[in-house]
DNA sequence: AACTTAACTTAACACTGTTAAGTAACGGAG
DNA sequence: CTCCGTTACTTAACAGTGTTAAGTTAAGTT
């Protein structure tokens, strides 16, 4: 906050005449970073085939991930209030998870997922959660030399191959 | 630092004498953690599938970081050195990447993989991304009402679903 | 008996986020 | 034109961090 502060060239209190305090202002922050997150789809909505619409946002979640890492941590490795959001639930041109619910439910209509997927949500998730641990491993760890790690790009390719090979039909 | 002082019943400056600051104190506790949840994969190694053995370890790293997400934070979703460590780097029964490797190479070496993957390092560092982000989302982001999030359970089966699926042969 | 070392303590420092109290500047209402 | 309340700040301080400098006490060792 004194950082803050300094670099605004106002007292440390004058920010808490904006803001409640420090999560506050976070959480904010995290409300732009998301919808500015969420806007950088809107080419990728354009990509007619699903397959590689999915492909596409796939790739564009782990390059906002890791060219914004700060930004990153701040929005899904932190525990962090988000009820005062002003992004329009569902929307998917604010709301990221949604988009990726929308492209989930165009594939599951056509047919294109395995029988036993038919929850959009349970998919949508586990998609999620293949690309986060792929970011998030990658900001928290890509400096720890117990493991030899191979190349974001190459680790980021295979993770999408998987996720496609293995909830789609073949 | 004060509070674990308290806790031993210390001044909080005797902490110091043993540990050089509070992020090697808190690098050993990582070391004791890694090695004791690297020492609960035991009985699964006596799986003899090894699909069902990687099935086994995907529940146990589930069950584990569920289980003490504050160890699991401390140990995979902060920067930490670990060059420091005791563990004896390769020992399936001391570094549990290790052992994820062990069941990836026998896999491997099985042919029971996709054809165009040969390599043991990228194949388990997917895999352990794809744990790691469901692990890692629920402990950050459970209490986000933001995403009906689906039973934690489900979403684990749907993972080392998706993930033996997507890697290996059908 | 003197010296050294290990294992502490007290007191303080620099740094956090945060707040209580005070102060200018401005914009109507009487 | 003055009074008054709101807005947008400031200074000074508080309580909480991790950390360190300096001093103390007990246990060996020579």
């Amino acid at each position: 906050m004194r950082r803050i502060a300094d670099r605004i060239e106002y007292s440390p209190t004058a920010i808490y005449f904006h803001f409640r305090d420090k999560e506050a202002l976070l959480a904010e922050l995290c409300d732009s970073d998301f919808r500015a997150f969420a806007h950088g789809f809107t080419l990728i909505a354009q990509i007619p085939d699903p397959v590689e619409r999915l492909r596409a946002a796939g790739r564009a979640y782990a390059e906002f991930g890791l060219t914004n890492p700060s930004h990153y941590r701040l929005m899904f490795m932190t525990p962090k209030a988000t009820d005062a959001t002003t992004i329009t639930k569902g929307n998917p041109e604010e709301d990221a998870y949604a988009f990726l619910k929308g492209i989930v439910a165009e594939l599951m209509a056509t047919g294109r997922f395995r029988e036993e997927l038919t929850d959009t949500d349970l998919a949508a998730q586990v998609i999620w959660s293949g690309m986060h641990g792929l970011v998030s491993l990658e900001i928290a760890k890509c400096k720890d030399e117990w493991v030899e790690w191979r190349p974001i790009e190459e680790r980021t390719a295979t993770m999408i191959d998987m996720i496609l090979r293995g909830l789609l039909k073949d």
